[in-house]
DNA sequence: CATATACTGTACATCGTGTCCAGTAATATG
DNA sequence: CATATTACTGGACACGATGTACAGTATATG
């Protein structure tokens, strides 16, 4: 059933509704009742089901290096898999039911938000973060444009989406004395 | 009716349906649709109407300070004003309506990327921007943190978030020489 | 007076949600 | 073997929202 919702909001985030997932998924209507409270809830369970192992990063690369890979994870995962057609019509199911708002938060934006902030404080410890970083607001500004692209589609979710992120505000995270990235190469 | 469907946005941004609007604006549901095809149109138009004076900054000021005060202005836009629940449910309608999602691109998102990268070019000819920076990405870098927390509401729209946006992404912004505004106050 | 325009109220077909219920098939437990 | 338990089916229902259709009313304007 899981794999039911994530082809149907695929093929059009909206269309995935009770119905159509139990359609899909050759089962009767009830049956999905059964297990879930509403559509919203198998969105979520497929979203998470399929993204458990996307948590991690690799250990042995800079602050940088880390950052730049964590975003480009996300970014395929969102665009070449169903994950983003989920988020979305989940994102839309949060305007309305704020249940599910404080399930993306709790469950899927948190998370992810907390390794950030580990490899930041991580990279702090080395000296490669500045010191009296806000976190959080580090941690929104590399993670936003992603889904600001995501939900709106004014611009393309590309490969160099990560590194124009980290272009732009690296050099406000970085410690002063870390110019390993600083300038990045415009003509790539 | 523009009102009405504010208002209502404001209550919830689901509940502004278009029997929800005709009720509330005390009009039969009958003239709504005679003025516009779907609720998200009522929507789209009152977001627009209420708004059309926040494009324009004042000029006479540094790059760091206009681009500051823009984002302050947005943030206070969304959360004081009916604006951001129209935006949220418009969000919303945009999944599985793409229609919907290319007039907020065209008629919301873009006019003001439009004025935030003319500040950039502005403060390029000043020599307090880089050469070479993305204007696209740093439109959406400065942008997307609001919008993430007006969806998401994760965190709080405080009146520091654009200090606090600025505060990451100014250094990767200005010009190499200009430090005016580079070292934030942590303690703040 | 005649006409065009805006609006009303109701009715209707349609769709999706969420609940209820009677019945079936498979499985485990006595 | 008999009997619960469990998972599922499929149909029915009430409900609410969408979008369209139609007949009728009020009000200006020629």
């Amino acid at each position: 059933m899981l794999d039911a919702a994530a082809e149907l909001a695929l093929e059009g985030a909206a269309g995935a509704g009770v119905d159509a997932i139990a359609a899909r998924a050759g089962v009767s209507r009830t049956t999905v009742y059964k297990w879930w409270p509403s559509a919203a809830a198998v969105l979520l369970e497929g979203l998470l089901e399929r993204t458990r192992d996307t948590l991690e990063s690799p250990a042995s690369e800079t602050t940088h290096e880390a950052l730049t890979d964590y975003l480009a994870r996300l970014v395929t995962l969102v665009r070449d898999t169903p994950a983003g057609a989920l988020l979305r019509g989940l994102t839309a199911a949060s305007v309305g039911d704020s249940r599910v708002g404080l399930a993306i938060v709790d469950e899927w934006l948190a998370p992810r938000r907390s390794a950030v902030v580990a490899l930041l404080v991580r990279g702090a410890g080395r000296g490669e973060v500045r010191f009296g970083l806000d976190y959080e607001a580090a941690a929104d500004v590399l993670f936003a444009p992603i889904y600001y692209r995501l939900m709106y589609g004014h611009q393309p979710l590309t490969d160099r989406l990560p590194a124009e992120i980290m272009a732009v505000c690296w050099p406000g995270i970085a410690a002063s004395e870390d110019l390993s990235a600083q300038a990045p190469n415009p003509a790539d």
